[in-house]
DNA sequence: TTGAAAGCGTTACCAG
DNA sequence: CTGGTAACGCTTTCAA
């Protein structure tokens, strides 16, 4: 690769006059000229590596997700990565697959790979292993999706709880009176926040709460699938169920519409995520619909405030989920 | 953050003896024992940066993809990041979303970050594009999934052509005289090999090609359920489907349970991808699978041992996929 | 085994 | 407006 030394002896000016120009300085009309000539001939690229060491920053962000196969978190990182584009940010993009050991090394390698800012959707981190990990390093995160109890950065989630809440009453205001909940594992954050609008829901209906409705389980198809079988099995059977995951409702709906025929009765249910199935079905189905463009531009943009300079309170955003019937 | 010369002055040696022992160098017992005292204090990490500009890699490999949504390029992308992280290297990930612009701009960036080695899946770029791009670039590159017609780098790939036919050709042997395909956007590489595949297998079993059973698309669910219902509307019905992607899959599928009881006779449906999916569902649903673990390590051996040194003929790597029902 | 010194490619400063 | 010089933090060399 040339280097700007090879641009600066091929048009005749100084390394530093080179700099100048490509930062965006005042440089003669003709030396811009023979300038330009001795980059495109040259296939000049500064040095990342170089320009980084000297200035501090790279214009990169890093996002680290528990996975890339969910819609949710597919959607979220386009929407960011199209706001930090607009600022001439790449995205640095590592995903930890739900594994514990994973997410603590990837984010260690986030941490320590040179970027200005990270954008962290976290799993299973404890507030003391985040502060531990974080402790040396100065650039800012934003926590998506999920928070840390304990660790005060900005934040942007949605209201899972009330979201839930308001699902769920739904469901027993229109008569329903055994609703059943499919969710994900116990330990993420989003799948406890939603747990709480059910319980609350039901309580708040005076309906006692059923252990043998609540499944959970990892945020996959098949969580939804099989918990629906077992559902079925039961002596007495829900006429409702919400699915709090996108995963889990495709399974849901899937296992539905085989059992149809063979099961007494209407079972109604509400899930997650799926705007684009829901609209399309004929049986309405209703979603929680997340705001997925906001979330990924607000945490965007809480993100480049910080890089350059902000330095208020913590942020924390709330975003309001829709419920949407076809 | 710490410098080397920090925790050099720290443990009371050069700095260049840190250096040594990081990298892994003998080092006298009672230094190796400040040393790490001193790091440990300072929370040292060296920097990235300044070790690149030195060295001339980071032990990083970028991947440039279309999308992160499908659940093809999340296994992908998950298995190939398992395999170079055993090599301590780690991956930058980044999409284009379809766009022609953004995966120009994309590779661009990727090329001229500073990673060790790349693995891109191509959705739009032209081979004059490519090698104008990477003209002047010195990291060996892998195509997944798609090649760039002309372009000749290492390609993991698979067999989209026989699969498919072989996949037809079951269902004309079953008797299916009318079967229809439901495909991706004619300029994406994938959509053109399998629906090779689909006219290969008609003109075979001497079936006369008809248009009117040939729905193309972009590669997402409403394409494969508004499909569904486009074919449904058709003087003579089709008897099977193939559905070339796993959201098209998906959306057929749905559509097809919700409009079996209007339906006279049964729809057979091949899918792609979903095996998941097909797995659970009573009526019996094939599909074709990828091997999404396979080429995403494959591609990742490839690419490493490009890093490394390798510098043979281009290989090319058509990978089998398998026909399941159930 | 150690450390002084040079240098990677760039930008920032300041004198011209 | 220009260009020499120093510095970013690290690794490498080589002499001690």
């Amino acid at each position: 690769m040339a280097t700007i030394k090879d641009v600066a002896r091929m048009a005749g000016v100084a390394p530093s006059t080179i700099s100048k120009y490509i930062n965006g300085g005042n440089v003669r009309k003709e030396n811009v000229a023979s300038i330009e000539k001795a980059i495109a001939a040259l296939d000049y690229r500064a040095n990342p590596f170089a320009r980084s060491l000297k200035t501090g920053h790279n214009r990169s962000i890093g996002v680290l997700i528990p996975d890339m196969i969910a819609s949710f978190y597919g959607n979220v990182v386009t929407n960011l990565s199209r706001v930090v584009r607009e600022k001439d940010y790449h995205c640095l993009i590592s995903s930890f697959g739900a594994n514990h050991g994973m997410e603590r090394d990837n984010l260690k390698f986030m941490l320590g790979c040179g970027i200005d800012g990270l954008i962290y959707a976290p799993e299973d981190l404890s507030a003391d292993e985040f502060n531990e990990l974080t402790a040396h390093c100065s650039i800012p995160i934003v926590l998506v999706d999920r928070i840390i109890p304990g660790v005060e950065v900005d934040a942007v989630l949605v209201d899972n709880a009330e979201v839930v809440y308001e699902a769920v009453s739904g469901l027993l205001d229109k008569g329903h009176t055994r609703v059943a909940i499919i969710t994900g594992p116990k330990s993420v954050y989003t799948a406890k926040e939603r747990m709480v609008g059910y319980l609350r829901a039901l309580s708040d209906a005076n309906i006692l709460y059923n252990e043998e409705f609540v499944i959970s389980g990892k945020n996959e198809f098949a969580t939804g699938y099989h918990g629906f079988e077992k559902l079925m099995k039961k002596a007495e059977l829900p006429t409702a169920i919400i699915a709090t995951n996108d995963d889990i409702t495709m399974g849901v709906v899937t296992a539905l519409h085989e059992y149809s025929a063979q099961i007494p009765g209407k079972v109604e249910i509400v899930g997650f995520d799926r705007a684009d199935v829901c609209s399309m079905m004929k049986e309405p189905l209703t979603v929680v619909q997340q705001p997925e463009q906001a979330i990924g531009q607000i945490a965007a943009r809480y993100l480049l405030e910080r890089i350059e300079g902000f330095n208020g309170e913590p942020r924390t955003q709330r975003l309001k989920c829709k419920i949407v019937t076809k």
